[in-house]
DNA sequence: AAGACGAAAGTGGTTGA
DNA sequence: TCAACAACTTTCGTCTT
């Protein structure tokens, strides 16, 4: 993909045309001056692509269209379970074997047939919704794993596979430490933020997967590339927000706030003029609560902070 | 005039009976 | 299932630059 981008697309900073995509954020990177050229434009492709590949040999396995519904239309055959002919006579010990292993396979096949057609339909939801978020291929593949866990723990009966599938989706991201929200996700996969963190929930109860924590420094990265903010503002951020958690006035706070708050010191001790409605809106958080974050840092930490 | 500040009421999610 | 609760949001008026 990197060769692809070449040449293709500019960097809109400085006009620079090697470009790079990180694997991590999904983002497209410019080599030159580090400029974060898209996070969404050009990744047409690269998941499609390989989830395509995925999809089509899965399709090529199953033999038909995922939209095959043998068992409604009384299109399939059923094997009786009497061991007797057509015309009623009983079969021999040779017939009788034959027939009872044709019943397994017969039994076999419409089962993996069944789980195929779900497994089709769902990957190609993941897909979709990994796509539009931009999200990078491990976790597009994440996902998919998930998601057959999710199969084979009987946690789709009764339930969506849209809906199942958006929740692995939010899932893998936690696990590949992406950082997307719950609500970008919902949105993604055009379902409510509450019937997602409902399967979400119910996936990490039932597959018993321990979540890692939201790590705060990595939304201190998300949000200092948002506003183009210099590396030294990040570092210092990172270093701030070090400093507050070592003295536990991180615990029982939303990260973003935490997070928030940290650049927006940063930036005043840096002399980077970002407005806290500027940070707050990069951070999905409200005014008020980069507010209060601010406020409790400021009065246990000690800056020198130029006015 | 824009940004920062803070009080007060409201919201959605968690917890524990 | 329900109420209590903490974190966060919304709203709005006031202060500061």
């Amino acid at each position: 993909l990197a060769e692809k981008l070449e040449g293709r697309l500019r960097c809109s900073e400085c006009g620079g045309t090697r470009l790079l995509r990180d694997d991590e954020s999904g983002e497209v990177v410019c080599r030159s001056c580090g400029f974060v050229v898209s996070s969404t434009i050009l990744n047409r492709g690269s998941e499609w692509r390989a989830f395509d590949f995925e999809e089509r040999d899965k399709l090529a396995r199953v033999g038909a269209p995922a939209t095959w519904t043998i068992n409604d239309m009384g299109l399939s055959t059923t094997i009786g379970w009497q061991d007797v002919d057509a015309s009623g006579k009983r079969l021999g010990p040779d017939e009788r074997a034959r027939l009872s292993r044709l019943r397994k396979w017969q039994r076999r096949s419409k089962m993996s047939d069944s789980y195929q057609r779900n497994l089709s339909e769902a990957l190609s939801e993941i897909g979709k919704v990994s796509y539009s978020l931009s999200l990078p291929r491990n976790v597009v593949e994440t996902s998919s794993v998930i998601y057959r866990r999710a199969v084979k723990s009987q946690l789709v009966r009764g339930r969506t596979i849209k809906n199942i599938a958006v929740a692995c989706v939010y899932m893998a991201c936690r696990q590949c430490c992406v950082l997307r929200s719950l609500g970008e996700v919902a949105e993604a996969g055009d379902i409510s933020r509450k019937e997602a963190a409902r399967n979400y929930r119910l996936l990490v109860n039932a597959l018993d997967a321990p979540m890692p924590q939201v790590d705060p420094q990595s939304y201190i990265s998300k949000i200092v590339n948002k506003l183009r903010l210099r590396g030294e503002t990040e570092r210092l951020a990172k270093i701030i927000f070090n400093a507050a958690s070592e003295l536990k006035l991180t615990l029982g706070r939303g990260p973003q706030g935490i997070a928030a708050a940290c650049v927006y010191i940063s930036c005043k001790i840096m002399g980077e003029d970002r407005t806290q409605s500027q940070i707050a809106m990069t951070a999905q958080i409200t005014e008020v609560t980069v507010r209060n974050r601010y406020k409790e840092l400021t009065r246990q930490l000690t800056f020198n902070i130029p006015l």
